[in-house]
DNA sequence: ATCACTTGTAACCATTATAGTTACAGGATT
DNA sequence: AATCCTGTAACTATAATGGTTACAAGTGAT
């Protein structure tokens, strides 16, 4: 199965909360740019604060980053939201019989391959600071289309 | 969550056929090895199958390798039994709010840089071959454990 | 032609993760 | 005190996985 979307989530709310950091946005408000339940905000954002990402207190509404973006890499979000596949990005069967040549040795041969592929993958994630991503939004957002419908403004 | 075991037991399935490309395999004698189900291996066996990387016969025991193992890679495995991350390992929640700039653009950003990511996983598989893995099966075999147990003829 | 054996596949089940939802205790601000 | 917010528990629907039973249909030997 592929990997969750609340690695793509986290990533939003950090930019949004990049983006308005002279505001202070709930939850709600939040949900609403991404279009789900606050809940669901506030589960990712409980995870990002308990990776250090991002702090914030309890009844007060206005998560502030805990570092500059250019020192956040799209790694240290994945790791914050999915720490499961820290460990193992691939599932490995675990009850091959140990009586037959193959049974025996392809759990820790697999090992070796499976994690030098997750590692290159997590080292391209490591290679992208948030700072990239606002910026990726800024400039696409400028775009002009040919016949202009909304103002900046009148977005978020 | 993690990439489905398929992927490993998939690989179970090919190193054996190889190691005993000599006899013919029933789904119920690799299940013993791989200590599962014989429809769960035939269902692997189905997906490998369709993806020309063995041919089997319905009725008739022992699938045959389609091409020198050397010219087998992992990921073609990789790709064979798990269709649908193909396109995307990475999910991208997709409904973000169009009236907002981050939600407006995330989706596309996030596209390059997952895709990116995933590319450079697959890559480090297209690098390993199953003679390769069917190698380091049987040179892990030859650790000679300084209390012999039991002997390679007494293994599958 | 029959019999034993095999594959391929449908159908079903238990388990698990995800994402959304309601509800609410408790902190913070005015 | 009143209001707003976070954090979290609990519940739901949905979907994927891996295992299982069952069986139709193909194969090959006798």
């Amino acid at each position: 199965m592929a990997i969750s979307s609340r690695f793509s989530v986290a990533v939003h709310i950090l930019s949004l909360l990049e983006i308005s950091k002279n505001e202070r946005l709930t939850s709600e408000i939040i949900a609403g740019s991404v279009n789900t339940n606050s809940v669901v905000v506030r589960r990712i954002m409980g995870m990002l604060n308990k990776a250090g990402l991002i702090n914030t207190s309890p009844g007060v509404a206005g998560a502030i980053i805990s570092r500059p973006i250019s020192q956040i890499t799209l790694l240290d979000v994945y790791l914050a939201v999915e720490v499961d596949l820290q460990d193992h990005l691939f599932s490995i069967h675990d009850k091959a019989n140990p009586n037959c040549l193959v049974g025996k040795n392809i759990q820790h041969t697999l090992e070796q391959r499976f994690t030098q592929a997750q590692r290159a993958m997590e080292n391209e994630l490591a290679n992208v600071t948030l700072d990239q991503i606002v910026s990726d939004l800024l400039v696409q957002d400028s775009f002009i289309p040919s016949v202009p419908t909304t103002t900046n403004k009148e977005q978020l």
